[in-house]
DNA sequence: TCCAAACCAAACATGGTTGTTCGAGTTCTG
DNA sequence: CAGAACTCGAACAACCATGTTTGGTTTGGA
C-alpha cells in the first residue's frame, strides 16, 4: 500500500523535462537529429536519456503530446464565437506560429510513430477550428463550394508556408499574421462576395 | 575534328537514364532513400552507379536537374497572356502537380546541395509566373497590398498541399486542379472586388 | 572478330546511430 | 547520515549507408 508518490526523484523529472524540452527544440529544427544530438542540448549523458526512454519512438511521441497539449493550451483559450471572420482572425494571431513548431515535429514523428498514434494526437486541436469553419459556413461568412476539409487544408497550409518564408528570411516575422490572415479571409470568402478590406494595422 | 561522339557507349548512356529516373521517383517518394535502394529501383548494380556518379549530391544533382527540365518544358508550353485569370487557371492546369515532384525532391536536395545551387535550379521557372502575377497586379486584377513574394508563395503551398491530400486519400485527384485555381483566384483577389465564380467544370 | 568499355557480385574500410552494459561517482530523500 | 536512486563516461555490439577495390563476365563498336 505503500502508494507513496511517483517514486520518481526530483532530479529524474527534471532530466525528463530537459529531454522531452531538448527533443521538442531539436525536432522541430531538424527531423533527423539523433539521440546523442538530443541529449547533449538536453545537458545529460545518452545513458540517462535511455534510461527514462526505452526507445527513439518514446522520444519522438512525449516531445509531440508535450508540444500538442501545449498548443491546445493556447488555442482553447482563444474566443471562437461572435463574428466568424474576427474569429478567425483571432485564431490565426494566437496560433500560426504553435502550428509551424506542431507541423515540425510531426514530419518526425510520421517516420516514428504509428500512423493511428498520430491521428489520436491531432484529433483534438482540429475539432474546435473546424466546428469554426463549420459555424461560418452555416452563416454565410464562409463559402461552401469547397469542402471543409479543403478550407482546414488552405489555412494550415498557409500558416506553414509562412514559417518557413520567415525561416528562408523572405518574410518579416511581424507581418506574417496580418498577411496569413488577409489571405486565408480572401480564400473563404463565397464566390460573387467582395473580399473583406483588412482591419489589423499592416 | 573527330568529335565523333559522347565518348560513351551505348548501355552506359541506359543505365545512367536508369539511375537519374529512379532517383527521381525514389527520392520523391523518401528523401532519405538510399543508393542502395535507387540502384536496386534502376535495375543496376550498385557499383555501376558509382561509375557515373562519383557521391550522392551528383545523383541528387542530376535528378533534380532532370525534373526541373522536364517541369519548364510543360510550363513554358503554357499560353500565360490574356486575362489574368484565365491564364493563371492554365498554368495551375498544367503545373499543379509537377510542383510536386519537385518539391519532394526538392527536400532531398535541400540537405545534399548547396544552398546556391539550388537557387540556380529554381530561378527559371519563378520567373515566368512572377511576371503573370506582377501583370496581373498591374492590370487590378490581382490585389497589391500584399507582396508577390507572399502570393506566389501561397500559390505554390496550396499546390503543395493539394498533392499531400490526395496522398493522405482526402481528396479526389479529379478535384484538385478546380479546387486550386477557385482558392488561389479568390486568395489573389483585391479587397473590395467580388470573388470570381469558379468555371471550370467541378 | 576482337578489345576496350561497361557490367556485376562480393568484400573491405569508414563513420554514424541505436541500444546496452559496467563501474564509479553524485545527489536526493527518509 | 546512510542507502537507494540517479547520473555519467567509456566502451561494446549490431546495423546501415557511403565510398572503394578486386576480379571475372558481358556487351558494344570498329
Amino acid at each position: 500500500m505503500s502508494s507513496k508518490s511517483t517514486t520518481k526523484r526530483a532530479d529524474a523529472l527534471r532530466s525528463i523535462e530537459a529531454i522531452v524540452q531538448a527533443a521538442a527544440e531539436c525536432l522541430g529544427r531538424n527531423p533527423d537529429a539523433s539521440l546523442s544530438e538530443i541529449a547533449r542540448a538536453a545537458g545529460v549523458g545518452r545513458v540517462t536519456l535511455y534510461a527514462h526512454f526505452a526507445s527513439r519512438a518514446e522520444v519522438v511521441d512525449a516531445a509531440m503530446s508535450r508540444a500538442l497539449d501545449r498548443g491546445n493550451e493556447v488555442l482553447n483559450a482563444v474566443d471562437l464565437t461572435g463574428d466568424p471572420l474576427l474569429a478567425l482572425e483571432r485564431y490565426i494571431d494566437a496560433g500560426w506560429h504553435l502550428v509551424d513548431q506542431a507541423q515540425a515535429l510531426l514530419a518526425a514523428a510520421q517516420r516514428e510513430l504509428p500512423a493511428g498514434r498520430i491521428r489520436e494526437l491531432h484529433a483534438g486541436p482540429a475539432a474546435r477550428v473546424e466546428a469554426l469553419v463549420a459555424r461560418g459556413r452555416a452563416e454565410g461568412a464562409f463559402r461552401t463550394d469547397l469542402p471543409i476539409a479543403w478550407l482546414i487544408n488552405v489555412l494550415q497550409a498557409v500558416m506553414h508556408s509562412a514559417t518557413e518564408e520567415i525561416r528562408a528570411g523572405r518574410l518579416n516575422p511581424e507581418r506574417a499574421a496580418s498577411h496569413i490572415t488577409a489571405t486565408v479571409l480572401a480564400a473563404f470568402t463565397p464566390p460573387g462576395i467582395p473580399v473583406p478590406e483588412p482591419r489589423g494595422g499592416a
